[in-house]
DNA sequence: TTGATAGGTGACTAAATGGTCACCTATTAT
DNA sequence: ATAATAGGTGACCATTTAGTCACCTATCAA
């Protein structure tokens, strides 16, 4: 099996920005789509920010690229996010659920008094 | 029930540093800590640096403060973690199922050919 | 009441970040 | 061959961020 390691951390750093969360959905909906139109989206950056952003969603391996002829195609890539998902945020995701859990108890036990 | 409007946004960007996480995960190894007691984890910061990361993660209430006294005990609130992981990083995760089942499908088909 | 302890504030600095622009290269179309 | 198109680079600037420090307030203990 083919395990690469994607640091955590520069994938936490990649979601933290709106405009490459937007960029990510923008892909989730069309994938594979050019530089060039992903920019296009958006009205209020040029290329050049759209172009540094893809780079930091790149790095984090959250989005790969393939080039053909002059065009880049931009890939989503699920895997560091269900890594993170799975390794970090299931574990406060389970206390969540205990709270609530506790919680369902307490009522239950005021209602019963 | 009581609904609070948690900005995504704001959880996005407290995660995306190291040393919060770390406040997180010392939380919940054992919760409702003081901040000296958890500044004292930190050798490599000083106090004021700590409190303000405690700032940030209490804005994007993932840490709610209790007073008593001159003390201030800070415990963990999963709840904003527990949206962040139901509105946004699930429906990546359920990608990244799918194509975990089309690479699976792939490789049988490949072996039976 | 004096001193120690827990925490807070505002000013400041260095570094990182988000964004633009001028300009360049490679590919494709006419 | 020329022009248009897609993308890339490096320099640059403004703002935000991480971090420290001097100093202050409130509570608790002797």
């Amino acid at each position: 099996m083919v395990t690469y390691y994607v640091p955590m951390d520069a994938v936490f750093r990649a979601l933290a920005d709106p405009t490459r969360r937007e960029l990510l959905d923008a892909l989730f909906v069309e994938d594979g789509q050019t530089v060039t139109q992903l920019a296009g989206r958006f009205e209020e950056m040029t290329r050049f920010g759209v172009m540094k952003h893809l780079a930091v969603l790149e790095e984090a391996d959250l989005v790969i690229p393939v080039r053909q002829g002059r065009t880049k195609r931009l890939y989503l890539n699920p895997v560091p996010i269900e890594q993170v998902a799975n390794r970090w945020i299931s574990k406060y995701a389970e206390r969540f659920t205990s709270a609530l859990v506790a919680l369902d108890q307490h009522i239950t036990a005021t209602e019963e008094a």
